[in-house]
RNA sequence: GGGCGUGUGCCUGAGCGGCCAAAAGGGACGGACUGUAAAUCCGUUGGCUUAUGCCUUCGCAGGUUCGAAUCCUGCCGCGCCCA
């Protein structure tokens, strides 16, 4: 992250280095001269902008994709702006229409503070969180109190034509799939939010421009200075073929342990990495093109840093250092890991000092069920104490405090829980 | 409101009375080769204390049949056309 001296915020000569930073990596900005205007006038009326950023309350698991719009929001933060965060406990009556999801049910207010509890957690290992920098705020506090009429006239900035040109209906749309009509006010009720907020600068990832764009058309309407629109790139996820989520599996977790978000980023394609160096570390466009270039350095060198760095985004340095350490031992040099998890078998699973492999797997949580644990005996992928099991009616002392590998991630020291 | 279609396993998508736990592809998982990369090759891909066995599954509920994912009726969802 840019640490920039605050004093320097509103000198001409920094205006351009920023403006510079905060829309290089962007995916696209509307528009940059705006941005600078904008600047500029807050700078003369000695406040900050006021930068929004919507955050889903039904979502409390960020991702490094999450990420992205988080670091650029920071960016800000250290320019000495204020985050607006949104948290859209309101329009998550509705659901985004960018997603393929249903209609959602209707979060508690309990519910709601509970996931923005988590989500800021997490968001406040990328954000600053001290009050001055950071305001927080549920639309549920302007849009529940608008009546029909008010939500007439927002519907009256859109056409349905203009609707129907998004992708995200368009493509469900042509595949048959359900959209009913208030799916429609989603982008309006996110417009309101930034004329609410009376937001400068709304940040959020491409699949949001068409909504934050709406924000603009909604705030000119009203008399209100457009916000600026940035979007950010959509991070592709580990398997280098679609965006980065939950759903897929594809994500790395923002909250994980650090051994496992670096072993989920050595596992990237190559291709990915001069995206991820970009949109995902601060580390010098130039330097990235170096580590990328594989003729100058061994991908895997590569990767390794990236992972590093990641890693250090979110946990200490210390840590990102033992996971790559842990990560070498493991798959380069093919050992156990340094300390290996103690999982216990209850006395009941145990018949005559012994016990079933599959049960074993399937206590260890390496299965879901019999069925797929016998599939991963009779594939060759299970290893106890060191050896290949092939029989799937093996019945397993446990004195020895066995290890017990599935795969190449799954290791566990299987241990006789006392009477 | 009417007509015509359509609804299958994680996804796409065949099947249209028995040989269907259900083709094929994708994905995922396991194995080989590697750098936990890519490419390639092999295996697995509903559950069950271990099975030429049983149970659950083809939108939901009934029905016809010795027998249904396949036929009939109703309901629900989605689409197209007409109004």
């Amino acid at each position: 992250m840019a640490d920039q001296d605050s004093s320097t915020i509103n000198s001409d000569a920094s205006l351009e280095a920023q403006l510079h930073l905060l829309c290089g990596d962007a995916d696209h900005t509307y528009s940059p001269v705006q941005l600078a205007d904008r600047m500029k006038l807050a700078a003369k009326e000695h406040r900050p902008l006021r930068v929004k950023l919507g955050m889903d309350p039904t979502a409390p698991d960020l991702h490094l994709g999450h990420a992205v719009v988080l670091r650029k929001l920071r960016q800000f933060q250290d320019w000495g702006h204020k985050a607006i965060l949104i948290v859209g406990d309101f329009t998550a009556m509705i659901g985004d229409p960018t997603g393929k999801k249903k209609t959602r049910p209707t979060l508690s207010r309990q519910q709601v503070d509970a996931n923005a509890m988590t989500y800021l957690d997490q968001a406040g290992k990328i954000l600053d969180t001290s009050p001055e920098r950071l305001e927080i705020r549920r639309n549920s506090e302007w849009l529940s109190k608008m009546d029909f009429a008010d939500a007439l006239r927002l519907a009256q900035q859109m056409t349905v034509a203009r609707m129907l040109e998004r992708d995200t209906f368009a493509d469900r749309y042509k595949a048959g799939e359900a959209i009913y009509i208030h799916e429609f006010m989603y982008p309006l009720m996110q417009a309101a939010d930034s004329v609410a907020i009376r937001a400068d600068v709304e940040l959020g990832g491409t699949d949001q421009t068409f909504n934050n764009l709406m924000g603009r058309d909604l705030q000119s309407a009203q008399g209100q200075a457009p916000q600026i629109v940035m979007v950010m790139p959509i991070l592709n996820g580990t398997d280098g073929m679609n965006k980065m989520g939950k759903s897929l599996g594809n994500y790395v977790g923002i909250s994980e342990p650090p051994q496992e978000q670096f072993g989920k980023v050595m596992s990237i394609p190559d291709a990915l990495m001069p995206e991820w160096f970009k949109l995902c570390t601060s580390v010098a466009a130039s330097e990235a093109a170096i580590l990328c270039n594989a003729g100058v350095t061994h991908p895997r060198a590569a990767k390794e840093r990236l992972a590093v760095e990641i890693v250090s985004t979110f946990h200490s340095h210390a840590d990102a250092a033992a996971a790559a350490a842990d990560f070498k031992r493991r798959f380069s040099d093919g050992l156990l890991p340094a300390s290996i998890e103690e999982v216990p078998v209850a006395p009941g699973q145990i018949q005559a000092g012994k016990i079933g492999i599959l049960n074993l797997i399937k206590t260890a949580g390496f299965a879901a069920s019999t069925s797929e644990a016998r599939r991963l005996v009779e594939g060759g992928g299970v290893l106890l104490a060191g050896n290949r099991i092939t029989d799937s009616r093996l019945q397993v002392a446990l004195d020895s405090k066995p290890v017990l590998q599935v795969g190449k991630r799954r290791v566990a020291r299987m241990v006789a829980a006392p009477e």
